[in-house]
DNA sequence: GCGCGTTACTAAACCGCGTTACTTTTCACT
DNA sequence: AGTGAAAAGTAACGCGGTTTAGTAACGCGC
């Protein structure tokens, strides 16, 4: 930095005022070429490090998936959240952390990024319930937003309403006359998203007057296509098979078609599926996959805009962010077939 | 640090000591255990700002994904290398910032990430052809390892063979009695991967004899389903309609698919189709897609294996790591019908 | 021609927080 | 008394941000 300022002629505090664009500081704008102009010349860059200390800050976001490796490989949205958050983020100039963290919450996994301050906020994708780390960190005013349904009130996230959505989707199936529906869980039920899109199940079914029967739920610990799959061959082992079934992702859908097809019945001749997700390929599934369509991108945009107002000392209202989803029919579901 | 090393009754060095655990140095198993307990009690973590600083290191690689933020929807590869990076970048307690850039190579996109010293190393996914900013940080002995082919040779990279494998699955479609067999590329050609896949085609047509002919060739710009349907849409179009295509990714072969099955033409019975990259739903398409298997968390563990090796001064041995790859027979090829 | 307030800077010092090289002390053991 | 291990202590970095005090030139009004 002194060898930028001998170049321009000029002091260092000049430099720092002009890189910084410092507000309240009168420097011509003759001089501020001539910094930049040296900057230019000697191929200056300030090292992250030195400013970061400081400054106090990290420039940095943490994008935490809670999801191990065999899920990540499935997980159709990733592609989206990232951008979203990227794209939010990158107006103020932050950068993205990418964190990995199974389901098992090990101590202080991602606590660590915030008490050494390489991190200045997080975005947590899918947290378990009666996380305490989480309450902790929040306890003590790390920026977090969560993308999911919040362990607890107060705080920030981003989500679609699960319950709703998933009554749509299976009132979809009712309004095509489908009376005995069956649902498979998008994962194990202390997931949020689990267990609301399995409360929307039910509410749509009592709402219409229809039992709710447990034989006809299966939880799918996996969030897999092949926890689809199997909890499918369960359902088509049942007395009285279900016309119609309500899973909870795309992913778990596709596993229950192929348990389906595999079995010699046609969709949607003999059994309606809708899905909840529509990842980007599930128009391509023969037949195309009726589903619920969720605005990825946007959850993630809404997150980092979140957090980087949080980071900015301007807490974001509400709390709570619902995006909205909507019924993306294609031809996976069908009238119910008189028999 | 200073009230660390006063509760545990030592000096500030010592405590820096027992952190790093640095070798060659003696202190006895009492003392670290009393530094330890100091830690804890005061819950006291290294700014990670100040360690950067003083060492020089960042602790951090950036993995750099070279495509839009439309691209990266249907990616299906991000989960599996950023989940293979992660895994062996984690060993030595490194992170990993995400970066999207554009194919538009804006100045100095990621060159700042490195001058900045933010991280130690890079990891590009999907390069262009002449990336001169690339070049340049490379000849400043930048640790960069590229995931698919480098621009030029001296660069390491871990890719799969292309050409080898396309051929692989272009003989499949001859060793089934096809001779008119298009191919639909991924990508533009300025991409190596899309350059090099069509190249193994034209290899397997001229091994075996057969015409390469410019109007069974497709290129597809956008690197999307949608690609592939429009090229395949052209392709059907013409006078002697192939009976085979090679799509040179799943997702184009997706596009194509439907292409096809809205021309009311039946797959395989009417046209066998080939995909590549075996993404994880490849295989619930219906019916089942046979494609090159790419082996993806591999591709990222290696890269960032490659990567630690650099930045620790230990010059990976070979420059270039080529992988595996297999072809997966499903359902979407048969043997030429006669007609 | 004087006084006064701006404007446009400079100089110097301190700060943030560990790392690391080097010197010195303490103390147990032979 | 001599030796080596186990530390303590000191101080110099790394690099930019920020503040305080001060200087010099300039314009303006009267």
């Amino acid at each position: 930095m002194q060898q930028v300022a001998d170049e321009a002629g000029v002091s260092r505090t000049t430099v720092s005022f002009v890189l910084n664009n410092t507000p309240n500081v009168n420097i011509s704008a003759a001089t501020r070429a001539r910094v930049w102009q040296a900057v230019a010349n000697l191929n200056y860059a300030r090292t992250f490090a030195a400013r970061s200390l400081a400054t106090g800050r990290s420039q940095t976001v943490a994008f935490i998936l809670r999801q191990v490796p065999d899920e990540l490989l499935v997980n159709g949205f990733l592609g989206g959240l990232l951008s979203g958050v990227t794209q939010a983020i990158s107006a103020d100039n932050y950068r993205l952390l990418f964190e990995a963290v199974g389901h098992d919450a090990s101590a202080g996994a991602y606590t660590e990024l915030v008490r050494t301050q390489r991190v200045d906020g997080l975005i947590i994708s899918g947290p378990v319930v009666d996380d305490t780390e989480l309450r902790d960190l929040h306890r003590e005013s790390v920026p977090i937003v969560v993308n999911g349904k919040p362990d607890f009130e107060e705080l920030y996230s981003v989500d679609v309403d699960n319950v709703a959505s998933a009554r749509t989707a299976v009132q979809h199936l009712i309004d095509l006359g489908h009376r005995r529906i069956a649902h498979i869980t998008n994962g194990p039920l202390n997931y949020t998203a689990s267990s609301d899109r399995l409360e929307g199940y039910r509410q749509a079914l009592l709402n219409a007057g229809l039992p709710c029967e447990d034989r006809y739920i299966q939880i799918n610990p996996t969030f897999t296509d092949q926890g689809g799959y199997e909890a499918m061959r369960h359902l088509l082992d049942l007395p009285e098979r279900p016309t119609a079934v309500f899973a909870a992702s795309d992913v778990v859908a596709f596993g229950a078609i192929r348990a389906i097809q595999e079995a010699g019945l046609h969709i949607p001749a003999d059994i309606s599926i809708v899905g909840f997700d529509d990842i980007p390929l599930a128009s391509y599934l023969a037949p195309g996959l009726t589903t619920i369509h969720i605005p990825v991108v946007q959850l993630g945009v809404r997150a980092g805009e979140m957090l980087m107002q949080l980071i900015q000392g301007d807490p974001p209202v509400p709390h709570r962010v619902l995006l909205e989803t909507r019924l993306v029919i294609r031809h996976s579901t069908a009238p119910l077939r008189e028999s």
